[in-house]
DNA sequence: CTTTCTGCAAACGATTTGCAGCAGC
DNA sequence: GCTGCTGCAAATCGTTTGCAGAAAG
């Protein structure tokens, strides 16, 4: 994995330090994305500054991707390519994101959407993203608000 | 389509405006979600400021909705029980987001996979997003950098 | 009339950036 | 040893908010 993420790197003339295999190895042990907050809170001696610039220089290389949600903070994955193609269970109310398999019958019927786009649009779609939006387990037996 | 938005207004103590009868306007004629400064730029007396707040009462209100996407501005387009369910064609080089009519293919594959969230991590999905992120006709055609 | 809206300008907060010193390779 | 990384603190910029007057109902 982090001979991937090194070459990966290299490719965009970046480094692999201390810091950054940190951050992989934290969003590879995660269930779903992580806000720039959660990642900091794994690694105390860490500057938010290298966090952020570190999780865009990683970003740049195809190692992590950024997505924003409806709260605050940007949340950070691992590429597609490191962990398998994934949906995301969104939780509307405590905004925690967990990670969901790829369904086989999705991806096929996504397949034929995506060259009815192409059809009719001119549209040319390198990947795609499926969220379910509602209420975790969690939030659903009453926890957080 | 107006007075629907008047009674989800009024049943939240919120009034049908002129500046909100426009901001509804625009985004009814847009082919896709807009940012603030997109919409701005069609109501040029507007304040910024209002703006922002009557997109806020008009969220609350359930008739626009907000969606991230991962440039620099929200994006706002009317709730889906205005326009009817439907997905979007994100483009990844000039950021334009564009709709994409649901298809029924994908909305049964999905329903299975919503069944399968509850069932295996008891989450109780309340609606889904599906977004193709690729190239538009435009930029494939060599338009914006 | 009362409550909600509006414009203006100042405040907020997540993210970015300048700088000086340290570290990868 | 050159280049790129790091921490710190200050700047940036989309968004939010306080205030006083106008408007909806």
């Amino acid at each position: 994995m982090h001979e991937v993420v090194a070459e990966k790197l290299h490719a965009h003339a970046q480094r692999l330090t201390p810091a950054r295999r940190d951050i992989v190895d934290v969003l590879a042990g995660a269930a779903g994305p992580l806000t720039i907050p959660e990642i900091l809170a794994t690694r105390p001696g860490l500057a938010q500054s290298s966090v952020y610039r570190n999780l865009a220089a990683l970003e740049e290389a195809g190692v992590v991707h950024r997505m924003m949600t409806r709260d605050e903070f940007a949340r950070y994955e691992l590429a597609e390519d490191l962990t398998g193609h994934h949906h995301h269970l969104v939780c509307s109310d405590c905004g925690r994101v967990e990670d969901l398999p790829a369904s086989p019958a999705v991806e096929r019927s996504v397949a034929a959407v995506v060259e009815e786009a192409a059809r009719r649009a001119g549209f040319r779609a390198q990947h795609h993203r499926l969220d379910l939006v509602g209420r975790c387990a969690r939030c659903e037996a009453g926890g957080p608000a």
